[in-house]
DNA sequence: ACATTATAAATTGTCGACAATCTCGAACTA
DNA sequence: TAGTTCGAGATTGTCGACAATTTATAATGT
């Protein structure tokens, strides 16, 4: 198995108290240890992870960047609860930022890398084609094969944007509504499409089908979210 | 004049010693009053802005959030030297998501802030006309045109993205490079062209138009930097 | 003279305590 | 009883000092 795309987020060699806590405290939030809503007391969090209080809120200054917790001047932090309107904003964004990344990959991503995601794809379907399988292939699989087509473009700024932040609200909305992509074959077909256009080196084609791919999911997400509030009655 | 874009870029009510001096070291560095590239001494900022070390470190952490600066540990702080490749990234950041916000904006900006946005077109047209009018259009009027542009496309992430973390970095670069647009007049008809297609509610001419729109100003700055290595003989 | 090592100075990271602000509840009044 | 005001408690913001690490300097040996 590849490793996680979680290690590839951090990857300081020395790291300071307050990056170290921050790491395990994003991991608490996306996994829903820290439920979405909840208020955090530092006091309370410095003596869970065994620090003070100093180095904690800069942890929490980095989550309020990541756009994990939000922050108001002497009231305290709170960890996000995601809207379904963010959500389907999120969407918009990653529409528009992968269908660039994918767009220079394939002007810049080496032949090897290509090869190696195909590798990828691969062990993919045999996680699908298995029982449990496909609970990986949610919940983070999907998500490595975005961060290596990010990483393809050879764009340090979008892969910063995507990698470094985005991608961390991406991984805590599929914890939350345990999504259920629920076409985990579909959904292997568009990315197959999608590293054909890259190696047939058409940036036109590879951005528009990155686009689709995504579209195609947050309209899914729409759809049932519509379904809800309308079964609801409202 | 209308108000410029930076006061719209903190806009906390109650603010902390650490958020206010934040806002004013982004300043200074935008400006280049602290030069790129500088390291940065804690304790010399703090006494500079008279605040101990502590609501500093939080300041420097947001700072980093903004890729203002770049933080090493146990090494130190420094103010980023934006190299042309990066320089050249952000434009395709920028083209992605300013295309997707063009796009939304035709299905959501509503017509009073179409009107309110023409408007300011036919001020900067003004501008533009007076002699040393050219240098504001320059700094902050053409970005104050994109930013109205991401707020008329209703998605609070793109905001949050293009307006709070971005655009610090694109203000930076031209009061570094001092830019230069060169093509005031042409910009500015591109500019209209944009509103006219939002107005007409085409998403699709939208989106093209403006990524055109940045697209040729990527050009623009990718065949200066061209020219000036190939006479440097390299 | 150059390289290497060791020591000292400076800088960053961390901690505990104090001050300012907010929150919640109780007492008081109409 | 409902609403308001006041105060105690808790929480956040800020500060100064200490510990850990890096960098600069000087001493030493070849």
């Amino acid at each position: 198995m590849t490793e996680s795309i979680t290690s590839k987020m951090f990857q300081s060699e020395t790291r300071t108290l307050a990056d170290s806590v921050c790491e395990q405290i994003v991991t608490a939030i996306v996994i829903g240890e820290i439920p979405p809503g909840q208020k955090i007391s530092e006091p309370e969090l410095a003596k869970t992870y065994g620090i003070s209080r100093g180095p904690l809120r800069e942890a929490m200054r980095k989550l309020e960047a990541l756009r994990l917790v939000e922050r108001k001047p002497h009231i305290g932090a709170r960890v996000v609860n995601l809207s379904a309107k963010e959500l389907i904003e999120i969407y918009r964004v990653r529409e528009a930022l992968e269908g660039m990344a994918c767009r220079l990959a394939a002007e810049n991503m080496p032949q090897d890398e290509i090869d190696s995601l195909r590798d990828l794809l691969d062990e993919h379907e045999q996680s699908i084609d298995q029982l449990d399988g496909r609970s990986y292939f949610q919940k983070e699989g999907d998500l490595d094969f975005h961060y290596r087509i990010v990483n393809g473009s050879k764009n340090a700024k979008l892969l910063e944007f995507l990698g470094g932040d985005l991608y961390h609200l991406v991984r805590m909305y599929r914890y939350q509504f345990s999504v259920s992509s629920s076409r985990p074959k579909r959904a292997l077909k568009e990315h197959r499409q999608i590293i054909d256009a890259i190696e047939s080196r058409d940036p036109e084609l590879s951005e528009m089908l990155m686009r689709r791919h995504i579209g195609a999911a947050r309209k899914n997400v729409e759809d049932k979210l519509n379904a809800a509030t309308e079964s609801r009655g409202e």
